[in-house]
DNA sequence: TCTGGTTTCTCATGTGGCGAGAACATCTCT
DNA sequence: AGAGATGTTCTCGCCACATGAGAAACCAGA
């Protein structure tokens, strides 16, 4: 666990001033306990490379354009391919309930595709990029059932598994035998464990040499998925399928 | 024009890594001509920040999810409140034309919402969060009209005037008598000096001390352009007045 | 097992970032 | 205008700490 100082208070401030939008010298200063000095000086770097600007006339500071080109540098990356947001867009069109795709990068775990509507909206804190919580949800259940288990302690343990409902499974052995289930069904259910009053499920998307590298999920208001375990799962493999078809013909889920 | 060396560096990995998608770290160190060794530490910095991300069975490095949040911060923080969204759309649909809202901020100028479709897309190179060639842009020329004469010659100074087009105005001189004719009308016309084949044109909007501190604007084929001009004016004009309406009643640009 | 490559570690060196305070600039009262 | 209060930049000596070279550890694929 290294850390340059220079380069842990240059993000820090960054981050300072990302998180209220908008700050003053004296504020950064106050609330990360550095020199007032110094943080102009960060400041005032940060500034020269286009990362904050300096609104003088209300003597404050905010995200400046680079933040923006590295966001859009980000998506661009990270967007999943055409065929597979169309695939995305038709489970969430054919059930009737907000589809997503996700993938593994590095050691992390990514959405990289949502499709919903007003009717049938995504699950509050998710979006594109969204990487947390994957002991909580359907897509991060089954794509941690595909991990080694040495990947997966490393994964879980770096992150922890905190507590997001009751029904949230914060133990880690009752998650393994749990993910154990899941890997042999090859699909993973989650009742309200991320969100009370919604339920989720998740199957697996191959490559062309068979192993799993993403999974497409939907949400469901809990009331709505009574009786739809069937069905749902149905749509799921079949889209799923089509996508696992489409890496095969050597496409990776990287390339847009 | 200082800079702290590591910063400078730091950033400049960021940045190479953002344009190269992905990157190894020789690739990075050769580029930049920095030891292998220190963009080893500095790589990791990033990683351990959350600004790249380290993919080890590929050798390679990508940008993180907080490039991401960055973006989303800087969109957040900037968009365009709707009642002016929704002014800028209904000129998009009135002009049958890509209409464009841009804002002064601190010393920039800085597209906040654009309004475009299929049959009439915006100019290429126009995005939310562009902030360039203001000489040569319709929005630019009216914002930098607005401009006190000392703060728009360090603003051209700054960022030069490249000539994109035989028609860019390149003399500083030149677009200054240009500008005071705009300031005079209240409206910026640009015939084909940014991207060839397209004209535009664009009026100020105004807050509640009558202060100019935005602009609404148009983009259109040279060729459809022609016989237009009362009405392209006539319907800024109308949308303008709206904004600038809003604004009067307390709101800034800057709350979405 | 070996080999070629990537990644981390070690360590002596001296650069360059640090903080305190002064100086300068800018706004806001009276 | 002048005085006072803030915000911002500059100066400068000190010494922490970032640096780069090289070695070592690690990790593939052959």
């Amino acid at each position: 666990m290294s850390s340059i100082a220079v380069i842990q208070r240059t993000f820090s401030v960054l981050e300072a001033v990302a998180a209220s939008g908008s700050a003053s010298a004296k504020e950064v200063a106050h609330r990360l306990e550095i020199p007032l000095a110094s943080v102009y000086r960060l400041l005032q770097e940060l500034v020269e490379h286009g990362y904050l600007v300096h609104l003088k006339e209300e003597r404050r500071f905010e995200l400046g354009p680079k933040c923006f080109d590295l966001g859009l540098s980000f998506r661009q990356r990270l967007v999943a391919p055409s065929a597979i947001r169309q695939a995305t867009d038709q489970v969430h069109k054919k059930l009737q309930a907000a589809a997503y795709f996700a993938v593994y990068r590095g050691s992390d775990i990514v959405l990289t595709h949502l499709s919903d509507c007003l009717a049938h909206p995504r699950l509050q804190p998710l979006r594109f990029g969204f990487h947390e919580a994957a002991h909580a949800t359907a897509f991060g259940k089954i794509l941690l059932a595909g991990m080694l288990p040495d990947q997966r302690s490393a994964y879980l343990g770096a992150r922890g598994m905190p507590m997001l409902t009751p029904n949230t499974v914060v133990d880690p052995v009752q998650l393994d035998t749990h993910l154990q289930e899941v890997a042999t069904c090859g699909i993973a259910w989650e009742h309200e464990e991320f969100l009370p009053e919604k339920t989720c499920a998740a199957v697996p998307v191959r490559n062309g040499s068979g192993v799993q590298i993403g999974s497409i999920a939907v949400s469901l208001p809990t009331s709505e998925a009574a009786g739809r375990q069937r069905q749902v799962e149905t749509v799921l493999r079949e889209y799923a399928g089509q996508c696992s078809r489409y890496l095969r013909s050597g496409h990776t889920v990287a390339v847009a």
